[in-house]
DNA sequence: GTCTATAATTTGATAGAC
DNA sequence: GTCTATCAAATTATAGAC
């Protein structure tokens, strides 16, 4: 399948095709020949751009841990109210998924993979989530009355399962559930709201 | 690594090493030599035993599946109250996932790679979830006032997230916050009264 | 059933013409 | 920069002795 938009540089199409491809095979299962087509290019040129299988895909992977994380800092480290933290975590965790519903997946399955490789070379400090702020948070709110006992740590645990997880069982469900794209999508979409307002109604006293 | 029970039979060892590599590797990433290695066997045995990389992938892969989903309708179909179900499901699910904490990573991202296979040749329709009857036992609770208005599926979504995604997320948990293997059992541990009763509290009137 | 040796195939990578 | 043709390495699979 080859999709090319014309006004593409050659290396912008291969990272488009890469993406793609990676997204969906992962690093092992990925065909350097799969990628060429798709870009519409010939195979020698993934290797006159990238020299090789491996460094293409980090430059693929790279981007998408740092799409997996970046905004949530901003989140966390405001000084929103925690129920307008959890509210706009939501919301904004959600909408990035929604454009790149398969990269949790891809992600997690690749630092599975290569947990070492991922710690070395890949991640970058930016990126890197510091819930340190918004722990210290929750505490307070706890210690002040505001809301009940709980450890901040699985609170945190719960937020991330709540947005994260129904993409990656997405399969699953469209299978089991007979729930087709548009359908899934509007599902997300009401958990824009339906998350907050859950966790929210399970902490608030 | 070669860890070899004596009183296994070579088959039983080819699978035991087969799951262990396939799981932590994936379809295309294991290699055959692996699994020979790792089953202190010769190469050739494989193919003796199973044929194919494919036909032993499907064993192991079927029964991998099978161990992700099957209690689960002994809860959903039975006469518990729904909070009971809830308490249930939550205890058996983190239990099961706790001695094989890579399976849910490596199904879903099977089914991922290759939805076709998993549909005509790997699922069996007595492992396939059966959520309906738990669907509208929410439905009822909510008619009869018991608890918050909230969509079934909704909340099916959110208990099913919370019991899986930190496992899936492991990995990450432990390079960002510094969690070990044990302090990793003991949050899972924690989670079996803390997601029943995070649940409960959120949908109770 | 189990092994060694080897064939067959796939796939990442390069050489060299244009 | 881009292509075709080809190589080299890795990996699945089989043949055949024991």
């Amino acid at each position: 399948m080859v999709k090319v938009k014309k006004d593409q540089s050659t290396e912008e199409k291969i990272l488009a095709a890469a993406k793609k491809v990676f997204v969906r095979s992962g690093m092992t299962g990925a065909r350097m020949q799969d990628i060429a087509d798709e870009a519409g290019i010939n195979k020698a040129m993934l290797h006159y751009y990238f020299r090789n299988k491996e460094k293409l895909f980090e430059v693929i992977f790279r981007e998408a841990a740092a799409k997996l994380f970046p905004k949530l800092n901003l989140v966390f480290e405001s000084d929103l109210s925690l129920f307008e933290k959890i509210e706009r975590f939501t919301v904004q965790y959600i909408d990035v998924i929604l454009e790149n519903p398969y990269l949790p997946l891809f992600v997690l399955n690749e630092i599975h993979r290569d947990p070492e490789a991922f710690l070395t070379h890949i991640w970058q400090r930016e990126n890197m989530p510091r819930p340190e702020k918004f722990l210290d948070q929750i505490e307070r709110e706890i210690k002040k009355g505001n809301i009940k006992r709980i450890s901040p740590l699985q609170l945190l645990l719960n937020l991330i399962s709540l947005c994260i997880f129904p993409f990656m069982a997405r399969p699953m469900f469209q299978i089991h559930l007979g729930v087709d794209d548009l359908q899934f999508r509007n599902l997300m979409q009401q958990r824009k709201t339906e998350v907050p307002r859950f966790i929210i109604d399970a902490i608030r006293k």
